[in-house]
DNA sequence: CGGCATCCGGGAAGATACTG
DNA sequence: CAGTATCTTCCCGGATGCCG
């Protein structure tokens, strides 16, 4: 009967004209946000996005990217050889995306529960920056970094009161520093002096260890909402 | 053994210290973020929490009710006497979260999938205002209207290139609209002349209709992202 | 190895009925 | 009216295996 077509198709669905109600259809799937998140900094390989997102199984993200697709968030692209393998990459739109991630990502960063010590995805410390970047605590600054994760490499650049960071090696950077995620989030968010990681061996730091120290002022976390 | 707690705890969880895997284990589940919407405007009973959302069961609510308080985005309060009903509202962050569901809401306006023409409820309509106001076509105008949805009132009123919205009545309102969310949006959003709809039944309109015709020119729907 | 299909166990969501 | 109890369905997550 219709009544069982309907609840078919429909049962999933919220049919609420709202736009954020729709917006939760296409992303409010489990993993979906963090997968275009991983994606916002440019096309990834299947097995590297699973490699950023610990906790996902394949066939999860399988069918993720699948409905994404579907959804006209990203599309699947033959790199050209002699590369010759699949990428998915965010179309326009998907990358539009990108205030959604910032504004949740900012608002959550007040939470009592955040626990900023667990792992961290090279892409999601590189979008983090542009999310808590203070454009006060940066005129009239001027900084080059270089971070290498692994076979990661980004490059942020501070001028003129902005932040524009992506993929790629920095053109004569004040500063390299390689090492994984976590140290430089404790560098920048958490206060922790680079010297004290580099003796540690988290991390390894080419030039001026002062650039990374004045990088790391002009990042702020929001104060902890009141739990009341 | 070991292993076994972990997976107890953690199972469901993203295990990732970017600010959006935390967002989205607060409000990622489903509902979550539409029930924090149907919050925004204030206080709601469980009832009527029900009744705006269509299609959410009872017991749902009541878990995400539960887990949104233990979150601390929202709180349940008794309302004093004669009222003494209770009613769940949000805490000040949770309120925060506006920008969230407008940010979301803004994207998702742009999907080539979105139909505006299912059901909406009042204040998903009332914050969808807020969304995709239009501060340069409202320069220099002025309009005060007031919505009628059944029990539910709420006070629009434009001024100085601000819109400014919530519950209430109207102080002294150039024009009074009485009917359901649909064929509101249907003229702010759709193009659909009020008259028609006050001839067909749908809204009821007291006070000067050329006044909803210009607030309905304040708004516009972005264009739709690009299908390739 | 990368991508995808398949099977299974557990748990969350949905529908309905029931209770104070 | 405000939830609770119960049952079913389906999604998520893990494991395995196939194929290029």
């Amino acid at each position: 009967m219709k009544l069982e077509k309907i609840t078919e198709e429909s049962r999933r669905r919220y049919e609420d004209a709202c736009g954020t109600a729709h917006a939760l259809e296409i992303l409010g799937e489990r993993w979906a946000l963090l997968i275009m998140r991983e994606l916002m900094l440019g096309p990834k390989r299947f097995g590297d996005i699973r490699t950023s997102l610990p906790g996902i199984s394949a066939n999860v993200l399988t069918q993720r990217l699948e409905g994404l697709e579907k959804s006209g968030v990203l599309r699947r692209r033959k790199l050209p050889p002699p590369a010759s393998v699949q990428v998915y990459e965010l179309t326009e739109w998907g990358r539009d995306a990108e205030g959604i991630i910032k504004t949740m990502g900012f608002w959550a960063a007040r939470s009592p529960n955040h626990d900023p010590t667990l792992p961290l995805s090279p892409v999601s410390l590189l979008l983090s920056f542009r999310t808590m970047f203070g454009a006060d605590e940066a005129r009239d600054e001027r900084v080059t970094l270089e971070f290498r994760f692994g076979e990661e490499v980004f490059t942020c650049r501070v001028a003129a009161g902005e932040l524009i960071n992506g993929r790629g090696e920095a053109d004569a950077p004040d500063a390299v520093i390689a090492g994984t995620p976590e140290p430089v989030a404790a560098v920048v968010y958490g206060g922790v002096d680079p010297d004290e990681l580099v003796w540690s061996g988290a991390l390894k730091i080419d030039g001026d260890v002062e650039a990374l120290r004045r990088f790391a002022g002009f990042f702020e976390l929001p104060e902890k909402a009141a739990t009341t």
